[in-house]
DNA sequence: CGTTCAACCTGGGCGC
DNA sequence: TGCGCCCAGGTTGAAC
């Protein structure tokens, strides 16, 4: 589910957090897939209690809670509780849809006045969202240069040419690849070929040079304005703002899960094919070689 | 290098 | 109603 604007909108949600102590960490019952955290629970739990949190970023499609030590602890370096929603991950500062998938629990300390968040938590349907307490060394590992390219709301033209002009990847596929560009996911991707005009099936070698600025474009300006309509919500149990509100960027979805409604531009009807294994929605008529 | 497939999971929707 | 199948916003690793 969550892909760049509804990550963006997950952090921006959880600045409430930022300077509160950690009192308390659960994993409920053990509701989280040992291969999905990282290191183990119970050590996660003992190494963050009585730490703060210094900050809450976005890496691509992670949320990275930055965790500072108090006095000597300080100078071991920082630790970082990556987050990867992955299909189904929230991440909420009041109740979860249900007490069943909740896999965990960060309590915080009393303070004065009451009105922060007194818990984060992780809410997770599928379950296939992850979990790691990061250094610096690990956090690099997981999202430094080597795993993600530029972020989404501010690649170039640049960028993506040097990436992706020689690649013989389809366009739409080559937009997913989070090394290229991060934070891109399948219905942004979607979203982003059809108000460029292009088909998702060109291979990105044959896409004239100027196109890759105009993708960059499109890519940065429709990231925006998805993260102002705090992100895009499909279904019943789907994604919601920290605060468990819903997202409106799906009133504007264009093409994605629109298979053979009216292209609004064209009137056509809008098309679903697979590539590698997954759904590509376009518009036959408006969207044609770049 | 690039593609395909399976796997990791739960649950909603649909056809029969 | 029930059952089986398909589908879903993501990522990874193995096989070809």
């Amino acid at each position: 589910m969550p892909e760049l604007p509804e990550v963006e909108t997950m952090r921006r949600g959880l600045a409430g957090v930022v300077g509160r102590k950690i009192a308390s960490v659960e994993f409920p019952r053990s509701r989280v897939r040992p291969l999905s955290i990282e290191p183990a629970a119970a050590t996660i739990s003992r190494r963050i209690v009585g730490h703060t949190v210094a900050a809450v970023e976005r890496r691509g499609k992670r949320i990275v809670i930055e965790l500072a030590a108090a006095g000597a602890a300080a100078r071991r370096g920082r630790l970082w509780l990556a987050i990867e929603p992955r299909m189904t991950g929230l991440m909420l500062v009041v109740e979860p849809p249900t007490e069943e998938h909740v896999r965990m629990v960060v309590g915080f300390g009393k303070v004065r006045g009451g009105g922060p968040p007194q818990r984060m938590l992780f809410w997770d349907r599928r379950g296939l969202g992850t979990i790691r307490l990061l250094d610096d060394r690990g956090l690099d590992a997981a999202c430094g240069p080597h795993k993600h390219g530029p972020d989404g709301l501010v690649v170039t033209g640049g960028d993506l040419a040097a990436r992706l002009a020689a690649s013989r990847r389809a366009v739409k596929v080559a937009l997913l690849d989070q090394r290229a560009v991060a934070g891109i996911g399948n219905i942004y991707a979607a979203e982003i070929l059809f108000r460029c005009g292009v088909d998702p099936r060109m291979r990105c070698r044959r896409l004239p040079r100027d196109a890759w600025e105009r993708i960059a474009d499109v890519t940065r300006a429709l990231l925006a304005e998805a993260v102002a309509d705090e992100g895009s919500s499909i279904g019943d149990e789907t994604y919601r703002t920290a605060d468990n509100r819903v997202g409106r960027f799906q009133r504007r979805h264009r093409v994605y899960g629109r298979e053979g409604a009216a292209c609004t531009a064209c009137g056509a009807a809008i098309v679903r094919i697979v590539q590698v294994q997954r759904a590509t929605f376009f518009c036959p008529t408006c969207q044609r070689r770049a």
